[in-house]
DNA sequence: GCAACTTTGTGCACACATTCACAAAGGCAT
DNA sequence: ATGCCTTTGTGAATGTGTGCACAAAGTTGC
């Protein structure tokens, strides 16, 4: 279920102040969720509460992370190291949850050999060895669109079964591989369709030069 | 409906090929769904198509875009110049669907004044003067999760009720208020969840220390 | 021990999304 | 014109998610 990384976080922060138990209505109210989901979520990993007291803070912890797979290590190569490539690199949120980046990829000659957040930038041609050498299970694109596809199907062939991508282009891939897709700009046209709607409100009409005949 | 900006970049990308029109089943393709449900999404924005021929591509882009109120520019502040602000900020896909970046605001002094892609990034005080003065209607929340929610009152106490956080946590906003998240650590965790499943399949066990009693 | 209280786990109803399948609609060739 | 062929738009069936509401279960106080 995607919001159990939610959960997750929520009783993160919980422990962390020292909380031992929490009930379902206080957690869901953290995660900003009804509470009858998170107990119908949490159900189906299984009995984990007490009636009357709630859940027992670490214990659920424990039982989401172990659900979720965070309690081994994934090793995660990055793509592209562009803008938004540095700033995944140097991002802490990742290794704090069991996600250690292997290495940096890149085409570009002059990026090649960088260090960025302790790690040298190898050339793309290194992108196979590198999977096959490290272990890499899953791979972030954030390469230029045109580029994209072609750099996915590299790494489903090296045997990558788990792709997060940033680049604004619906990736194909053979069954049994997951990929994810991150786009700003999306995110970004969801929040002006509902500004649009707030600010005008029902008014339909304004085809403007396409308008051609009404009917009654 | 949150498929429309998947159309519209389909669209975008047969129209640069000079594409003129392009049926439900071609168009369901290149945006990664099913035809009869880009049929039906399509169909809630009114008959745009031609049976036995398909759909008029640029007519459908315009309309989509209308749909989603891109045929207006909305104007964003960048809150946080950390690293993944910086990339926010020089990102050229935001202009080009027009999102037009006000302002880059920071709390820090050695980022204040700096130069970021054209701008020079103003210091947080001037927040509610910047909404004000340039009519930002959305806001994107790039700074660490600790200054987020202060943050995003401040924005909604200034008039703006769209915003997208990057920060991991969960906003509290008064109704009316849309806020979209993107959490890059959630979506590794699902891709995570998916790989564990393909590897080590339905054995359910393994709870380790916790397990004190077995039912037969 | 017992009763009152709290909170979980879930049955149920409802709303919404997805997919199939097909009739109606329009274009095109003859 | 006429009939065939393609493709839309949508009714109906199915699936999925959400939230209410409550009984069962467990705790706490007396
Ligand atoms: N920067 C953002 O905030 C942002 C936001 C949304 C989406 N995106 C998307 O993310 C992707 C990357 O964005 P960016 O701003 O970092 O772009 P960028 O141009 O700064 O970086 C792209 C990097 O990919 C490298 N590259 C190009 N072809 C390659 C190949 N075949 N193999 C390996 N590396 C290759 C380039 O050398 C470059 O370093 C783009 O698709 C962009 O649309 C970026
Ligand atoms: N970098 C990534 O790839 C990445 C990925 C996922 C999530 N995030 C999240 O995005 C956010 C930003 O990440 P980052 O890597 O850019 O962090 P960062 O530390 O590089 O940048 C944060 C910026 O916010 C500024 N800031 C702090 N408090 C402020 C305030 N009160 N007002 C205005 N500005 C303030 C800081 O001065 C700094 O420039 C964090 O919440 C992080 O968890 C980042």
């Amino acid at each position: 279920m995607a919001r159990l990384p939610i959960y997750l976080r929520a009783l993160s922060s919980l422990a962390e102040r020292g909380t031992a138990t929490v009930s379902s209505e206080e957690l869901a109210v953290a995660a900003g969720v009804n509470s009858a989901k998170l107990r119908k979520d949490l159900s189906h990993l299984g009995s984990y509460g007490t009636r009357g007291v709630g859940y027992e803070v670490e214990y659920l912890l424990y039982q989401i992370s172990r659900e979720l797979g965070l309690t081994q290590d994934w090793v995660v190569a990055i793509i592209g190291v562009g803008n938004l490539g540095r700033a995944l690199a140097g991002y802490g949120g990742f290794a704090s949850r069991g996600f250690r980046v292997a290495g940096l990829l890149d085409a570009d000659t002059a990026t090649v050999g960088q260090d960025i957040a302790g790690m040298t930038v190898q050339h793309i041609d290194e992108l196979e060895t590198m999977i096959k050498d490290h272990g890499v299970s899953i791979t972030v694109i954030a390469t230029p669109a045109s580029a994209a596809q072609s750099l996915c199907d590299r790494v489903v062939a090296a045997g990558v079964t788990s792709v997060l991508n940033f680049a604004p282009v619906v990736l194909s891939v053979p069954e049994g591989v997951d990929v994810r897709k991150v786009d700003l700009s999306i995110e970004l046209q969801i929040l002006a369709f509902h500004e649009q709607r707030k600010a005008g409100g029902p008014e339909e009409n304004g085809t403007s030069q396409y308008i051609e005949a009404v009917e009654a």
